[in-house]
DNA sequence: CGAGGACTTGAGCCAGTTCAACTCATGTGG
DNA sequence: CCACATGAGTTGAACTGGCTCAAGTCCTCG
């Protein structure tokens, strides 16, 4: 498993479960359980925190930065298959081995919980375990929405869809970083994480978005921070519905596919 | 969700979780009330039975044949994030709509119940939802594969490990087909859907097949039985450790790591 | 027998990769 | 405080894997 919540992709965000902390509420019990047993660790950026099949003693939640779930082939290849943001658990629960290497992608503080111990926790509260559950349907359906964009979309399409998705994640929070204000959109990772991410390379990526300046649909603040220009257009490049719809008009959806 | 196993990737099948029915090693009441709760439905190849979007009112498990998970992308473009088996589960539990259209790759005989029914004995039977959860975390490492599959890997490889996924897979059932003995292969799907799965076409598909025949990997006994000659090479040209040592030798190959 | 569908084969093309050079920004040590 | 290394990002030019389109072949079925 993985996330509480991931990333990812627009039909993540329009489920019902509670994205936000796993402690959100929940029996007072538990959280004080959860208190009792969680860790504060922090990590720099590049450091491994679990590797690919290797034993993970815990799992937890991101505190502050961005982590990354990635995969290797054995000739070197990497895909990142998900990134995990504030609020999002990561760790294999019910297996000694993760399947992925999880990695800091900036300067993370995690709050870590013994496996063993959480998984105590999950048999003692179902609903814990019931919350659990639905995390892992919308991690999965998350996960089925990036495998169409890897199988079948472009790499501009990619790269909005990305853009959309981080500029619709960042609103939820409270702007506590001014760069969500108005139309700004920040990258909080590499280009090289980006290309990991989105399946391509960096200078596919560099060149889409210069491309994209160009055609002025976003202005380039500097290579982490963009203004988006026209988000209809974007929208468009993404080559998928309008997300902001999904998420806002659900009536108004269901009354344009009947 | 979708699956209580799925086809995909090596990992999912050396997890520790049980593949086969969702029957198995359960509470004989729980096990009444399933039955109680089943209702057996065939479809015709090509048929949908769950829409994308669309509000699905039964979950259940495939008795025969193959059913195909699949997104389309409003310019039509479409990719199938996943096959479904005999002994699968599919359908999207606490969640009214099914984020992929699930359709008929074959004629199919399904296993349906309510999902409200299904949804009340998840409820009852703690055991049954923590089986569900374990199934989710086995589809989601699959998921993952995939995404390392379709994000980083050459059509060749795809193939190769599809071929090979295959292969274990039917290794797993009694022999009922003649054509699982020895060292062939049956693709129980059409070209057309074979790409969609792979993320590519039909035409790149039948020259890749085509050229692993002319190297004497594999000989075509028609276009939808092959004789697998030289595996070593076919594991090789998959672009992934050997699978079945994963599944077979998990000691040894922990000595191999450390 | 002819129509239609599934699969294969061929030829040309193009999106995206690869490789290499260049621009910056940052940091380090003399 | 500068010289220089280092790494991130961009840009250019050439190459190529896989796609597209079009024409086959082969099978099945009415």
């Amino acid at each position: 498993m993985t996330a509480l919540s991931t990333l990812h992709t627009p039909a993540a965000d329009q489920s019902t479960t509670q994205r936000c902390s796993i402690c959100q509420g929940m029996e007072p019990e538990l959280h004080r359980q959860l208190q009792r047993l969680g860790r504060i660790k922090r990590y720099a950026a590049g450091e491994i925190i679990v590797g690919e099949e290797e034993e993970a003693p815990f799992v937890g939640t991101v505190t502050s930065g961005v982590l990354r779930m990635q995969k290797t082939l054995y000739d070197g290849r990497q895909l990142i298959v998900g990134l995990l943001m504030p609020s999002d658990m990561f760790g294999r629960v019910f297996s000694s081995t993760s399947n992925v290497s999880i990695e800091a992608a900036t300067d993370v503080t995690l709050c870590c919980y013994s496996r063993a111990g959480f998984e105590i926790l999950l048999s003692q509260f179902p609903a814990l375990e019931h919350r659990m559950l639905l995390s892992m349907l919308d991690e999965l359906e998350s996960a089925q929405n990036w495998m169409l964009l890897l199988g079948c979309q472009s790499v501009t399409e990619r790269i909005a869809t990305f853009l959309l998705i981080l500029r619709r994640r960042s609103a939820k929070f409270p702007p506590d970083s001014l760069q969500c204000l108005g139309n700004s959109v920040t990258i909080p990772i590499s280009r090289r994480d980006m290309a990991a991410y989105l399946g391509t390379t960096v200078e596919s990526i560099s060149r889409s978005i210069q491309e994209m300046a160009r055609h002025r649909v976003l202005s380039i603040i500097n290579p982490q921070h963009f203004r988006i220009l026209d988000e209809r257009r974007l929208i468009e490049l993404s080559g998928r519905e309008d997300p902001e719809m999904k998420l806002s008009f659900p009536v108004e959806r269901m009354l344009r596919t009947a």
